[in-house]
DNA sequence: GTCTATAGAAGGATAGAC
DNA sequence: GTCTATCCTTCTATAGAC
């Protein structure tokens, strides 16, 4: 089953490359040398720079649109727990992709998958737990791209198990109940 | 006082473009376009593209060391308070330059300001309580990049006062006394 | 499928006139 | 202080041999 195993050595320095560097950071020549294969070879196996990046966030990206259909069966409390393990999982098995794709450049420059803004303000609502006070939607963004930003950073302080911190920082903050919305 | 009425310009464009679309995402090129002036103007001005990022980041990174003083002279939850209120208004108010810097890309390749990091762990240490339970230290972490990346992508939705949001977030997360390190 | 060689564009920075 | 013109490098992508 090594077939295709350049291709798959390319997908595998890029995703590090480009994690470490950002998109715009790293040049087909600097993945060509990592790989150990000429610029030429690269651009045999991937139309163009901005192709690789797609297949590289392709994945995530679909098991993120599992992810939304999941939720879409769920209500209450079962919604906000499912999306937050659900998250925090699918930040955890896709690091070097979520470095990527929050770098906020690449999101604004390059051939979008339609529909992902939608499922991020979804995502937003479920961790909210769907609450009419704009705190918790703050909280509930909060918590979202923090999670994102600590699995992009963490060095790995101390083998504490950071799934089990991530989803009890989660539900520490976020509403436990639909809240009216608060005022003052 | 419209004395050096360019240079001005030139860091406010900068600031504009760099946030949007990040450093190495920004030519001089672009830049000068926006201001409506040439790239040898630019570099009249400042010696180097780096230079005018150092120069764009540098008055942020004053108040942050001056913060960092502020709170090494208070203790328990004076310290998390004024460090969260502090971090929050610095943030809201150099708002494109937070957004130049958590480009993670930025932080690794470019000419560093000495003692940040250092500055930055003091900083988690005091939003966690300087608490001993890695579980707070986690959700520190997830508030203090949270509270970035939710300023830098706010668009104002709905006229909502996002300094008292973010503070209320923030005391609703982090720990209010410090607590001994958590079992299971 | 992989290579070398090169085209063609864009980048940062400098020289020198005004 | 600002400009035009230019230099040199680096980048993405293509052509064509093997």
């Amino acid at each position: 089953m090594t077939r295709n195993h350049t291709r798959e050595d390319i997908l595998a320095e890029a995703a590090r490359l480009f994690s470490r560097a950002g998109f715009k950071g790293t040049s087909l020549h600097d993945i060509a040398v990592a790989v150990g294969c000429s610029k030429a070879t690269l651009l045999y196996h991937f139309a163009s720079k901005d192709a690789l990046l797609v297949a590289l966030v392709e994945p995530a990206v679909q098991e993120l649109l599992a992810l939304d259909d999941r939720l879409a069966a769920l209500v209450g409390e079962d919604a906000r727990t499912a999306a937050v393990d659900g998250f925090v999982d699918l930040v955890l098995r896709y690091r070097p992709q979520v470095t990527l794709v929050y770098d906020s450049l690449q999101l604004t420059e390059i051939p979008r998958f339609p529909g992902i803004d939608a499922v991020a303000e979804r995502l937003v609502r479920a961790f909210a737990g769907h609450s009419a006070d704009p705190v918790d939607d703050i909280a509930a963004r909060v918590v979202l791209s923090g999670i994102c930003t600590v699995v992009i950073e963490h060095a790995d302080s101390g083998g504490i198990d950071l799934r089990k911190a991530l989803t009890t920082v989660a539900e520490r903050l976020l509403p436990s109940q639909p809240r009216p919305r608060q005022e003052s």
